[in-house]
RNA sequence: GCGGGUGUAACUCAAUGGUAGAGUACCUGCCUUCCAAGCAGGCAACGUGGGUUCGAUUCCCAUCACCCGCUCCA
């Protein structure tokens, strides 16, 4: 499938624009439409309904994007992620400059102090003997072209995150990976977290950072919830909200975005239940999303190895469909342990343990983390559901979207204008939006046209009053994948839309 | 962030150093037909900012956005 056919269709057929488009746009945002609205919302609705509304072991949170600070001290995002990084324009390697070392010998100066100092330098990451150490033959290779100088005693220890370092020494750092000097740029910060200041005054005090995550507020409302005597281990607390990243390099249409939403669950449970729920969880989401229509052998569910996983988590796996740009994650399941909530008793001072009734047991409860991206879901039900085939020989450009998903359920057309069928028609609408199933009534153009207008639209179901409705009071469902049609008497096409709609009946068997 | 490419109407494209054409879509009529193209009319564009030039959509520079590759992705 071509990527571009569908962001085209995504921008004409209102599911998805560039944001601010009429002022060139910028770079990492994107708009939801009238149709592309619609979506997310079901996809949205989908999971809380199969996660929260349908379970007795989940309740819902919803928190502010800005938080205390400290809260991204806990979680460790604001030490780990606003590092500075040195890149080399040789090789493209990045480095983290506070891991990075140099190491200066000054050469020559010793002896003759007006001549000008040569330097030698090495570089690696690590600390000054891991530095040493792994430049052993250069620097021996060094001592002996410094032949007829004495190689000083003392050397200069530089963490590349220093500042202080001058240019003219800083140009013969080489690289820590390819080994080429001059070619690494000075530490550039790269915050990934977007700031803000809380407040009118923009001082140190106020600053505060647009959550790059929302399990954290979950975390943080732990004892909230449980005090208010509502739940027990096992139990989730699931939160469907916005999330901002100051991604270095956005891509790949909504995949990457800097503003994005998320669908996370924090699972809580006593530890040696954990592995056992990590399973659980890992399934049942891979299954979710399947029953929407994700074809599984576009699915994958893959485990992260030792080298992969977080320090803090046992274990972590991705599932990732395969998008036309490349296999990518929708969702990642961890195991996190008892990290999260320890790291909040440490920072905030207060006891985050739970007391188990039917143990007699106290401890931090171990969580499991399935954290999907409602933005990555919707893309991944578009791509999956974008379809070019052919009816009746021509050929046509249909969204096979499951029906719990399709921004309009039903589309309602009178074959012709007249002979009382616009109203009869305009009725049913009214009908099934009583019932809060989305529909929409079109008259314009041939019906054929109208069709295929609803079939690039994704609508499941077209519903037409033609010439026999005024005679036998029936009117023709049209099915979307197989364009197949047949007849239901009008006093009960709203139910049998809605049966459709729901999964209670299949349009082939009647 | 680096390298390469692209940028003309809502969409897909064309042409041009002398202010731009088409198809689709959309709107208004007529037609009344169950799988997109019947007739007539209409709306509508050179990403942004500089520069060269008598004159720039065209050439140059910058910038922004998008695409591909690398990098990054807690």
């Amino acid at each position: 499938m071509d990527m571009d056919k569908l962001v085209s269709l995504c921008k004409r057929r209102g599911f998805i624009f560039p944001s601010s488009e009429i002022y060139g746009g910028i770079n990492g945002f994107w708009d939801y439409g009238p149709l592309g609205v619609e979506l997310k919302r079901n996809v949205k609705d989908a999971w809380w309904h199969d996660h929260i509304t349908s379970r007795d072991d989940m309740v819902g949170l919803d928190c502010s994007i800005i938080m205390n600070p400290k809260v991204w001290e806990a979680s460790g995002h604001l030490g780990g992620f606003s590092d500075p990084m040195i890149d080399c324009r040789a090789c493209k390697g990045r480095f983290r400059a506070d891991q990075a070392t140099a190491v200066v010998f000054a050469l020559g100066s010793a002896d003759d102090p007006s001549s000008k100092p040569r330097f030698f330098v090495v570089c690696g990451i690590g600390d000054r003997d891991d530095v040493l150490k792994a430049n052993e033959k250069a620097i021996e290779k060094a001592k002996k072209a410094n032949k007829g100088a004495a190689w000083p005693e003392t050397s200069e220890t530089i963490r590349l995150d220093d500042a202080a370092i001058a240019d003219d020494r800083y140009a013969l750092v080489p690289c820590p990976a390819c080994g080429q000097a001059g070619t690494i740029t000075r530490p550039r910060s790269f915050n990934l977290m977007f700031k803000t200041y809380v407040g009118a005054l923009e001082d140190d005090s106020s600053v505060a950072y647009l959550r790059p995550e929302t399990a954290q507020g979950i975390f943080a409302n732990f004892k909230n919830v449980v005090d208010t005597g509502r739940v027990k281990l096992p139990f989730g607390i699931a939160q469907v909200g916005k999330s901002f990243r100051n991604e270095i390099n956005p891509r790949n249409f909504t995949f990457r975005s800097r503003e994005f939403e998320q669908m996370e669950i924090e699972f809580f449970c006593r530890p040696d239940e954990a592995q056992e729920w990590y399973q659980y969880w890992r399934d049942y989401r891979f299954k979710w999303y399947t029953g929407l229509g994700l074809r599984s052998d576009r699915l994958r569910l893959r485990d992260h190895d030792s080298a992969e996983l977080a320090f803090y988590s046992t274990a972590t796996a991705d599932i990732e469909y395969a998008f036309p740009f490349g296999v990518s994650e929708l969702e990642g399941i961890a195991h996190r342990g008892d990290y999260d909530l320890s790291r909040h008793q440490q920072f905030s001072g207060k006891d985050l343990s739970y007391f188990d009734e039917e143990r007699k047991e106290r401890f931090i409860p171990h969580v499991i983390e399935p954290s999907a991206g409602a933005d990555r879901a919707a893309l991944a039900f578009l791509c999956e559901a974008f379809v070019e085939d052919e009816v009746g020989g021509e050929p046509r450009t249909v969204l096979k979207f499951h029906p719990r998903l399709a921004p309009i359920k039903a589309a309602v057309f009178p074959l012709v204008k007249r002979d009382g069928m616009p109203e009869i028609a305009q009725k049913i609408v009214a009908d099934l939006k009583r019932k809060k199933i989305n529909a929409f009534y079109d008259e314009k153009g041939a019906i054929g046209r109208r069709y295929r207008r609803q079939d690039e639209a994704g609508t499941p179901f077209c519903v037409t009053v033609d010439g026999q409705t005024l005679v036998d009071g029936a009117v023709t469902i049209r099915d979307r994948d197989s364009c197949e049609q047949r007849r239901v008497a009008v006093d009960s096409i709203v139910r049998a839309i809605d049966d459709l709609v729901e999964g209670v009946e299949t349009f082939s068997k009647d």
